[in-house]
DNA sequence: GGTTGTTCGGAAATCGATTGCATGATAGGC
DNA sequence: GCCTATCATGCAATCGATTTCCGAACAACC
């Protein structure tokens, strides 16, 4: 059934209304073209255009123009909590240069994924941000192919061949480390996220390397398999009944609560029997018992300077290809304390 | 500059391939008339389509059928954790009948949401969602006015205009308040939301009808100006200062978490001395100290439901205005106590 | 064999805006 | 007074797909 949509004044009816061609009123209408019209006549089409409410079809100028003024957004889902300011990010300043968000919650799976995005260009996006990347994309690789923008967020691939905004993750991870050792811990654990993901690889060789310049094991490592409570609890306490460790740095905030439950069963105290630290500063862990000590990324400033270089990139300003990164910062709270505290 | 961007074939190109004139590519590869072509000429474009990756011009096909396939989403802020949830219940049946989702952070600005409808009508959208509405919206207005699908999700308006999705908030703050009075709490006051929300009014006035019921004072109200933790301190400062309550009952769990900050200023604890109660259940709010006992609204389904009803709208066959509404139900934690427990 | 009916596929108009090119008018120069 | 330069505007093609209308081909029936 079609729907009774009633549909505005076409361009033809703001030029009958104005006594023009259509094609003047186009002009006239359009800042770039407006110098070509003679200022009463843009006046009179500007007239029309307001008395019949008159708005310019997107898609039937896209067509012309190929340009769709829309952009991408591969999120893996939008619920996390970590997404949403990085999607607040990215919108204010392509929506300033007239672009609008199509965001799709893409999952994991990478085949799904690319099946997402091939819709994506079925709609002739004009740019894509990633924020699902797996270290070796083949989303990217058909972006890449047929030569549409690209930007990568939040995670990177493996091997740098597009534009990327990504969160110093070997850094950070160097600032975990290093508070705890200042601390006086010698036996550090690690609780990884997913070695398939960019943050989980690189945030496990931040503390690989932070430990072993600290003179320290760095080998007591447990493995995640998602970024969630759950997965934290299990990896927490494998890492705990395999080792003796005073203090664990987890990749991400929510396997910081997943350990905070497994030290909870054992019965020990958190920061006086083990400190914790999570990262990305996710609202509310300031206020769980006790506030946990983590790692700030800044995910709208990503965003930002993500929706920077895409924009560029779709000028066909910055041919190059930039990888920004963004500094993490400490924050400190209650859930460390020197050992056997 | 153009951006060298190398489009995909055309369905000219398609049909040239196959050696057929554009059209009948057009209807064999269009599952609804498919049946108006013969197997093997069918199979013969498919064939064509496949061996050159041929992807239909969403935009192109739009112009034409008047139905975009997009749907626009206007959200007061992304990045509140409130709205993932909602934007994820929305988006699988959507993208399941073929939609895209347009998602506008819209703030909660009156004038500036307008503009951004404006935009999405532009777009050609074929329906939108509010989860922006303020009790009496001008969007609503002008979408009905060129008959253009709304469904209105979380918030209501006033008067029922639309098709809307909402919790039921009389009835939650009810099961908050029946839960303190059970407990045996006579002085109960409310943290209220913004009265220009459906949720801060709603919430408010079932406060208010349970505390009647029970034959209980119903005035010891403080109004927070925002959902936020530091709008929730506040209020609950004034309410501290000005009644001598057992237990709180808050419009929104950032308020309720404002509260715990206002009573630890005073000294006072949670929930030996006062007892709180939020409401939505976050993310995160089972690991605060004391874990928040709340009303959880179900926004998933909320978001689900939005979408079909708009789905229904869309096609024609809801011709009428709907009203869904999902029950809250109570979540006991330990942020509640009988008083002066 | 002529007529009717059916099926399949082509021709062309259409959606609404943009833009290269053409045209008409006006002004200016010799 | 004629020729050219300049400027404002109109004309028509175009983007890529959909869909209404038609014609051709073929079968069946009397």
């Amino acid at each position: 059934m079609p729907l009774p949509l009633q549909r505005g004044p076409s361009l033809q009816q703001v030029a009958d209304a104005a006594g023009v061609h259509r094609s003047t009123a186009s002009r006239a209408l359009n800042p770039a073209t407006a110098h070509l019209i003679s200022p009463e006549i843009t006046a009179r089409i500007r007239a029309a255009s307001q008395a019949l409410g008159y708005r310019r079809d997107a898609m039937a100028a896209g067509l012309r123009t190929r340009r769709s003024h829309l952009v991408g957004v591969l999120v893996p889902d939008i619920a996390n909590p970590v997404f949403g300011p990085i999607l607040s990010g990215l919108e204010s300043p392509l929506k300033a240069a007239g672009y609008s968000l199509l965001i799709v919650n893409a999952g994991n799976d990478a085949t799904r994924q690319a099946e997402l995005a091939e819709d994506l260009i079925a709609r002739r996006v004009d740019g894509i941000v990633l924020a699902t990347v797996q270290r070796d994309d083949p989303v990217v690789t058909s972006c890449l192919r047929i030569g549409l923008p690209i930007v990568l967020v939040n995670r990177a691939e493996s091997t740098a061949r597009t534009s990327s905004v990504v969160s110093d993750d070997v850094a950070g991870m160097g600032l975990s480390v290093r508070h705890l050792t200042a601390l006086g811990h010698c036996a550090i654990g690690h609780i990884a996220g997913p070695p398939q993901l960019s943050t989980g690889l690189l945030r496990r060789q931040g503390f690989e390397t932070a430990m072993t310049e600290a003179g320290l094991d760095a080998t007591m490592i447990s493995v995640a398999t998602g970024y969630s409570r759950e997965a934290g609890l299990e990896a927490a306490e494998t890492l705990l009944s395999r080792h003796l460790v005073t203090a664990i740095a987890a990749a991400n905030d929510l396997l910081a609560l997943g350990a905070y439950q497994a030290l909870a069963r054992r019965g020990l105290r958190c920061p006086q029997d083990v400190s914790v630290v999570g990262y990305n500063d996710m609202p509310l862990v300031d206020m769980v018992q006790p506030p946990l000590t983590t790692i700030r990324i800044n995910p709208v400033a990503m965003g930002q300077d993500a929706a920077a270089l895409l924009l560029g990139l779709i000028d066909g300003n910055t041919k190059a290809m930039t990888t920004r990164i963004v500094n993490p910062v400490f924050v400190p709270r209650q859930s460390t304390a020197p050992p056997n505290g």
